[in-house]
DNA sequence: TTTAATTATTACTAATTTAGTAATATTTAA
DNA sequence: TTAAATATTACTAAATTAGTAATAATTAAA
């Protein structure tokens, strides 16, 4: 059976990246190489990922040798969905809540609306959920 | 910017055909051509995804000249989750709901039970609508 | 000043999935 | 027997994902 998710890999690496980082305090700056090994994800796909959580200014980055990145904001102001977002991929439940979409039906479909209210309470959820309370725990 | 959508369009095709079928009476058999032509879906799709929801025992069919296909239960007995499932994609929002998805992470990763939740907080509602709330009005 | 270690950035690639098409077999009313 | 319909399998182009490769830029320390 072939499987489909709502979220890649991506947006979870990036969730993980972000928990990883919230266990530490702000002066403390993380390298890629560590983020990568603790959290199991290649150093490219890391270092990629770290770089798009900066451009979302979550993250803070040291360049240069001895270098790391660190969370800009307390972890209880950053929400599953500004991570998720960060990503840069529009998702949504059904491809008829895409902004352009114009519907082929000429009669009235209700499914869009029901669409629309379950993916409401979808994101509504994950703005809800906060970066603090998904802390890993993990041996330093 | 990348979209990625939970449902695909074989999904949403799958809830129209439904919905349409709903609106006739349980005696009166619709040709594929007749869901193609209205519902906005390539025959060759249509008659696809019809066959799908036959094998998951949702419409009937009669074969030969003057055939068609029926829903099999009345529309408030059928809901959305029911159609969705009989597309036969495994759907999860990430994917270590997926059942023999074992975590790499060595430290407790609490993301898997959020994600468990608000999961099953979607599903529920899926199999609370019922397609009999969906029936298009559309002219015959 | 040079080197090493690190992040920044862009380009590329193989595998998978989606969305749809093509072709043919089977069934049944007329 | 034929025509019109569903049943079924196989194929294909485009898009996406997940990841790799390569190189530039930056900075602490030797």
């Amino acid at each position: 059976m072939t499987k489909r998710t709502l979220f890649t890999r991506e947006h979870d690496y990036a969730l993980r990246i972000a928990a990883y980082l919230a266990s530490f305090n702000k002066d403390e700056i993380i390298s890629v190489n560590e983020l990568s090994t603790k959290l199991r994800i290649s150093k490219i796909f890391t270092a990629r990922i770290v770089h798009k959580l900066r451009i979302a200014n979550i993250t803070g980055a040291v360049q240069g040798k001895y270098g790391g990145v660190f969370l800009k904001s307390p972890a209880e102001n950053l929400s599953v969905w500004d991570v998720i977002n960060a990503v840069g991929t529009d998702i949504k439940i059904n491809e008829c809540l895409n902004e352009h979409y114009s519907c082929e039906l000429l009669f009235g479909c209700k499914f869009h609306h029901m669409f629309h209210s379950v993916e409401k309470i979808l994101i509504d959820r994950l703005k809800q959920e906060k970066i603090s309370n998904y802390i890993f725990h993990q041996i330093k």
